[in-house]
DNA sequence: TATGAATGAGTATTCATTCAT
DNA sequence: CATGAATGAATACTCATTCAT
């Protein structure tokens, strides 16, 4: 019976898997249901048997990964001390997401707009933990002294997301340079770090 | 026979003001021609007279209004001098466009990344173009001694655009507050302003 | 007052000889009146000052070629004597038809055939003259003992005519050698009028 | 297994007929595709699994009919001798065709010629394979003597054709008597057999 | 569970026709 | 008479979803 759960657990997750394939070749909207059917090798009922509908395997989809990076990004970030480390580490993350699971960060950072609708409605939750967890970094950094007081943590995880994205975005529509990537990544650490570094409080 | 030509054009436009509404609040996909003609007062054939498409409507929509943001933001751009002024009017020029056309800058964020077909075909001449002028001012002050010489432009460019297109998301996912959103700008300014000051050249 | 009448009557037969042109080339349900008045040099709108609409023009075309067709033909007939010669003559005129007036033929030959309710209402009464001169020429070579008596003169009129009609159409679908068409009608000539010849009475 | 193929292959035949039947009616640009299914009993949708497109169904239905009526005729053809006996034969089933699929007679005879495009790129196969099967009769009565030597089979197979579907028009178009259409069929025979007839020879 | 044939609602686009100029 | 911009009815075809097997 464990087997039998596994077996369709594996069928979901191959599902899932062509999905990610196909909506980042095509798009959402231009996917068919069939196609993602043909490419996991099961039948077009066999879909509904495990989402509800195709809006459903987006949103699946999508909060099924974004939790286990979710999951990952706190195992790491828990390993680590210093705020700068952190968000070096946040850094790497994200963009290293782009090198790992070119497919998925392409249905996140493209398809997944595609109404807002989807975005308030489903995505909403895992996003923003996702945002919760760099904030909480930030704030950390604001109690340790590390990080300037004047800045929202949850204004700055918006822009160190956003920033990310960014980089993403023009990365993905443009020279897909690996390396490139990576020296942006430390670019943008740089940046923020700095950015947020608390001033010098000379004297006493 | 100015008239005409005024009157030609002045359809079109009302077309693309209407486009501009029903993809901000439907979205692309969810939007039917029909109802962007009935939000226009045309009849569904008219469209055609103006675009080859459903497709050109947001394409025409997106490199028409990009077309006149770079302008303006040049125009603007050009009337300051210190690279932080220029940083501080990038930002809030591209959050004012929220305020001001909050339906245009919903269907930019949102409805624009359909498919890589649509941003990489279509959209990113007008995209580069901005972010040229982004990295332009980045540039300059580099070369003003203002900011630090270790960080790409572009990359510094494609950071600041998507550090504010995510503050625009959540912005526009969740309170939707006008001042919060300036508070927000300034932060960001701040970070990106101190995060590429070029490191104090103490004695010599 | 002359001079306009006529051309108004000029602009018209522009038009129905943009339209032979056009329905020749794609036939009468893919050519769009658009194009007709384009060919003609003519507005869209102009077409409906002439004709009532877009069957009008096919059926208006048929009428007055049918028309000139049959005077032309009753013309010719009545300058010969013999009944065989006016066989003859029928067929060169009917095939003649493809080389002078090619479109004018493949608009006979294949456009009319649309439906039959086209046929049946319009083109019948032109058509069925057709038929009649040519079945006055049979009876009249019955009369004068040169042809038998078993063959009602409607029967061999159609097949006369749909012969020539077959010929036509391969032609049109196949080589389209003028000599080979010439060399066919010949042939159907002699078929025609040996097996329609009177048997020999002998004796008595 | 077998009977789930037989319902596919049924099912495509429903839909073969109903086209038959609504094509005569209407003809083929008047025919809306769901009145097909709708008379077929069938879903709109079920109509393109089994056939591309609405021209597929009329080139389908064409290819299909005119391979079984060559089919048979050959088959009948073999069973008599005398040349004469073959060409009455054609005749027969020629005109035969309707009396019992006067619908399928009539979309042969009418809606085929929709355009020159249509006939040439799909139907010429089955159309020439039917004129070879009549110039192969003629020419066999050429070698056994009975029929002139100084008549082209093809040009022959191509008047007789055109005679009986000149015939078939007309009586489309007119009364739809069926005796009278056979009484026709004979004189066509008539006409082709003697004015093909070999001249006596006469001495030795 | 799994299948895939069948469904039928849904829509972009075309184009004959009109009518204000 | 002539224009051609505007109209809006009309329809082939798609594809997410269902359900009998």
């Amino acid at each position: 019976m464990v087997q039998e759960r596994n077996k369709g657990a594996e069928k979901r997750e191959r599902i899932l898997q062509s999905a990610i394939k196909v909506f980042a070749r095509k798009g959402f909207y231009n996917t068919r249901v069939s196609e993602i059917a043909r490419t996991a090798g099961v039948a077009d009922g066999t879909i509904y048997l495990y989402f509800k509908n195709k809006d459903d395997i987006l949103i699946s989809l999508f909060n099924d990964r974004i939790g286990k990076l979710n999951d990952e990004m706190e195992r790491q970030l828990a390993a680590l001390d210093s705020p700068s480390e952190k968000v070096k580490r946040i850094v790497s993350i994200q963009l290293g997401l782009l090198r790992g699971h070119k497919d998925l960060a392409e249905v996140i950072t493209i398809n997944l707009r595609q109404s807002n609708r989807f975005l308030k409605q489903y995505a909403a939750p895992g996003f923003n933990r996702y945002l919760d967890i760099i904030a909480a970094v930030i704030q950390e950094g604001q109690q340790s002294g590390d990080f300037r007081q004047d800045v929202s943590p949850r204004v700055a995880a918006c822009s160190l997301f956003g920033a990310l994205d960014g980089l993403s975005l023009t990365w993905v529509l443009g020279t897909r340079d690996a390396d490139r990537l990576a020296r942006a990544g430390q670019q943008v650490s740089h940046i923020f770090i700095e950015g947020l570094r608390a001033p010098e409080t000379t004297g006493t």
